[in-house]
DNA sequence: GTGAAAGCGCTAACAA
DNA sequence: TTGTTAGCGCTTTCAC
């Protein structure tokens, strides 16, 4: 299946190849041969190779996206908005999302970098770290969020202080014993458990129970276990939130009066059911993450956004 | 930034670029030769141009997805699906979302063809009809999801059949009149409006109120009027749910004492909120129509494919 | 088994 | 204002 080229134009218009490129590219050339060009373009239903043209320019117009998990809502407002200032500036987004499966993770960024795109937004484990830094190293913009690596742009939330808003919210509450769910060790789930002991321990409270849940079969059993010994239920990552939620109304458990029960990451449905959440900004950070890779600065930058408490009652 | 290219690897090899590059594609090499060449390129950090290769390949091996609306449960399975598949394959995904705006539409598709892509998933209007049936044409794999378009593939719900299952469901439950929100006069709502007055007048049910709801401000208001004469509200697009949903209990109503409430598309709060749906297969969609794009059959494939009711007891 | 050379569709000097 | 001529990084004959 041969496709329409430039040479096809610039024979059906008379004129030489340089030419129909010109016209192409707002270069000078007389209107009445533009006419001509853009006649004949027409005609022969051209479409312009955008591949071809990348080759040029040292690499394509692409904005690679690298995501962890397309079914989490934080995530989900992230891509819309990378995806709104990618489509200011004209680049299509390339998505890649590896379901948590690590070693996908790799393998995607390298992709990316063979697209050569103009540059990278991923949420994923270090396994990628290596590739990414030398794609940066290689005048690709990579920007790295909800975690730092070193030489990468970064955005991301200010983890302690949505563990220590947490913690206020929890004392201001009347709660005493709090128990929380989990659900990795990575920093950024650390550092908000990290946070919420502080604010607990500075407003001389008990410190909290943490049960660390691999995934969402789990999550039953370690509310059941945290219920024994607290009179709240804390969530650390929105992924979770409606398993615990479930966990929780399963038992016959209204909030707050019998539990009190906050989470991580606003989401539609948390005004409906009346859920206390910790909000991270997402839209604004997708934003962020892709006006890094549109105006590419020098220096790594640590861009750290700050949470805010949406108090519904269910605490 | 000079990035290293497979002249490169060559020379630092001492082979010639020809070599390099069957080492590359498997071809038929020394063995001692294609250890040589992966140690420059391992050595040089050398990662192949995927632009260039596709230039000879005619096309890339993106799949284009272009997307209404990224933010609704539906399209985020259908993404999921389409994912899947194309992982499986070893194509990228090229995502665009038009977030409504015709506009944008024909002007994404028209950047997917210049891309090359390997073929096109997509959910717009009219406008861009024209550009995929060009594309089609021009050897494109293109599937058009919950229309049909001549000369295209399609992957589409029967939307006679979840107004019918709605209709049922409502005479099962004892409703008698029924209130409608619908989302817009696109085909795909028009049919299940028409199913669901197909299946209540088979059953000798008086047929139902319609309010046509641009946005999601408007629905309070449409909402209110509906609930003046009917005892059961349905609505007829996944997108309005949240709002129609927030609407009825903001009038202290119940369900399903107060009020029957049947919607379209499952979502994952609907268990907790005890909301029946008819439930579209979006994640198969999106699998199915991700493998038209990879299977290329030559005809126009028109994929249909059944609802299913969840009753959970809002009705 | 390997290299030289032609060419994919396009852009960008450099002349004319 | 336009055409000629090199390339861009890679693949693919066609000889050796």
């Amino acid at each position: 299946m041969k496709r329409v080229t430039i040479g096809d134009v610039a024979a059906h218009a008379g004129v030489s190849t340089a030419t129909v490129s010109r016209v192409l590219n707002d270069g000078l050339v007389a209107e009445s041969t533009a006419a001509k060009v853009w006649a004949a373009a027409e005609f022969l239903g051209y479409s312009p190779n955008a591949l071809t043209r990348s080759i040029f320019a040292g690499r394509s117009s692409t904005i690679g996206v690298v995501i962890r998990d397309l079914s989490s809502p934080f995530y989900l407002d992230l891509i819309r908005g990378i995806d709104e200032v990618a489509a200011a500036s004209d680049s299509p987004v390339m998505l890649a999302s590896t379901y948590r499966r690590a070693e996908r993770e790799a393998a995607q960024v390298r992709a990316m970098d063979q697209h050569r795109v103009r540059g990278l937004v991923m949420t994923a484990d270090e396994t990628a770290d290596s590739h990414a830094r030398q794609m940066a190293e290689n005048g690709t913009p990579c920007v790295i969020v909800a975690r730092t690596v070193p030489g990468l742009h970064s955005v991301s939330l200010d983890d302690a202080a949505a563990g220590r808003l947490m913690a206020a919210h929890l004392a201001d509450c009347g709660r005493a014993r709090v128990g929380i769910v989990s659900g990795s060790h990575r920093p950024t789930q650390v550092k908000r458990v990290d946070g919420l002991r502080q604010g607990l321990s500075e407003r001389d409270l008990p410190q909290p129970e943490e049960v660390l849940v691999g995934n969402e079969n789990e999550v039953d059993g370690a509310v059941g276990s945290l219920l024994q010994r607290n009179d709240a239920i804390v969530c650390t990552t929105g992924r979770l939130t409606v398993a615990v939620h479930a966990a929780l109304t399963a038992r016959g458990l209204r909030m707050p009066d019998d539990i009190g029960f906050l989470t991580m990451d606003d989401f539609a449905w948390a005004g409906t059911l009346g859920i206390s959440v910790v909000a991270q900004p997402s839209y604004e950070m997708g934003r962020r993450a892709a006006e890094l890779v549109v105006e590419e600065p020098s220096a790594p930058a640590r861009i750290v956004f700050q949470p805010t408490l949406i108090a519904r009652g269910s605490c």
